[in-house]
DNA sequence: TTGATAGTTGACCGGTCGGTCAAGTTATTG
DNA sequence: CAATAACTTGACCGACCGGTCAACTATCAA
């Protein structure tokens, strides 16, 4: 997104005089291009990115067309944004949670299984459906359309197999495992983790998610040398 | 399906009075169907529901459209049918040949591993892309916007589970395993499946197969008295 | 041969798609 | 204050969407 825009203030229904409450990061544009990326994340996560169309995204932010061709070229490059807004919303509410060091490397793959499971769990409530990855999800309707936005989701994964990885290495560390391929496993628990999450979507059964994600963590991947 | 129309003859090219070449099972008509059929199969696959249009599936069957919908009433009803006819070649194609026992059970679950990843190899040779499982893809494109389809998915899935954990079975009657819970562990070995079908979609990168699938056989989930 | 049925044809429907644009308003800068 | 840049507005574009339909042809049984 490269957010070059600043200065400004933002109105929140609030004395503009009280500095206080002065937000510096919103420009009112950088308020509609807000706007419009969580329109789209909302929209594009509960349907598809073919069923939601630029116009529904608009109406949806309260905006009219001609400013969201305004803040974005397309409604790729929208897409593009918002799988960034995905990964960082994960990355606090998910990743960052499940792997402080305050517990075991391998138990902490076991509390990113329930932190996955309740979130999933809230959003379906929410929304009436079980929705899955939105990268999974992305990426198996436009990885053959659309290159720029496969490569995308494919960094993302990158980083969270790196993530998922570095667990794994503090795991062989202090011996808690052995004989691991630490890149192939972490690939593998990544696999895993979308496979459930496309069965529990599939079934629409949030329970899926209860009975499958606990074995994450006992996924394993032999060392080539083995 | 329920092919309720039989008789007449069908030409390819050849003496309709030599009746040695004639082909009972098809009419013209039912030629016509199973073109229509092979087209969205072929298409869908290799590119997603929505992108795929009726008049896109015509041209390439080389019909007209209202020749379509009187086959077909909706292009839901046609992607059901695609549905089936995709289940019944994973049936001939891949779980008859891997699950047949000649070989021990779980050697059986690394055999299918290697036809999988044989088989997409070699479509995404003449596709030129990873194209993915066909449930799986229709599964997250369509589970929250079509009801029908997203049920007729996990139907298909119901049954390939059930073919895993009959495997699963022998293997724990063989004393291969024991104190799984199969029906689970088929659950998440299918869900692992899916998963990397969808990462090496993603990576647009046949060596993922090789690599994640066989690890298939060795998931395990423990049976809930333990 | 006749009447019915099955299948085919392609023009046509209203609606939506992603995207454009010229004109207008608002905010920022010097 | 004037000039300029940032942003907004909504009408508009051609293309395509899933689906309909009335007229036509081929096939069939009696």
């Amino acid at each position: 997104m490269a957010n070059a825009r600043r200065s400004g203030f933002r109105r929140l229904g609030v004395d503009l005089t009280d500095r206080s409450t002065i937000m510096q990061v919103m420009t009112p544009s950088a308020d509609t291009q807000t706007r419009i990326l969580e329109s789209a994340r909302e929209l594009i996560h509960a349907r598809s990115y073919a069923d939601v169309g630029v116009t529904a995204i608009c109406e949806h932010a309260g905006v009219n067309k001609g400013s969201f061709y305004h803040f974005f070229p397309s409604k790729r490059d929208l897409t593009i944004a918002v799988l960034d807004t995905y990964y960082l919303e994960m990355k606090e509410q998910l990743l960052d949670r499940a792997f402080s060091s305050d517990i075991p490397p391998l138990q902490r793959l076991e509390r990113l299984a329930v932190l996955i499971y309740e979130f999933q769990k809230e959003v379906a409530d929410r929304a009436g459906h079980i929705l899955g990855c939105p990268f999974g999800n992305l990426a198996v309707e436009l990885s053959t359309q659309d290159e720029p936005i496969r490569r995308k989701v494919a960094e993302i994964f990158a980083r969270l197999r790196a993530d998922i990885r570095q667990t794994l290495e503090e795991a062989v560390e202090t011996g808690a495992v052995q004989g691991i391929d630490v890149g192939a496993t972490a690939e593998a628990m990544l696999a895993y983790f979308e496979g459930v999450m496309l069965m529990a979507k599939t079934r629409n059964d949030p329970d899926v998610l209860r009975q499958l994600l606990p074995a994450l963590a006992q996924i394993r991947i032999a060392h080539p040398g083995d």
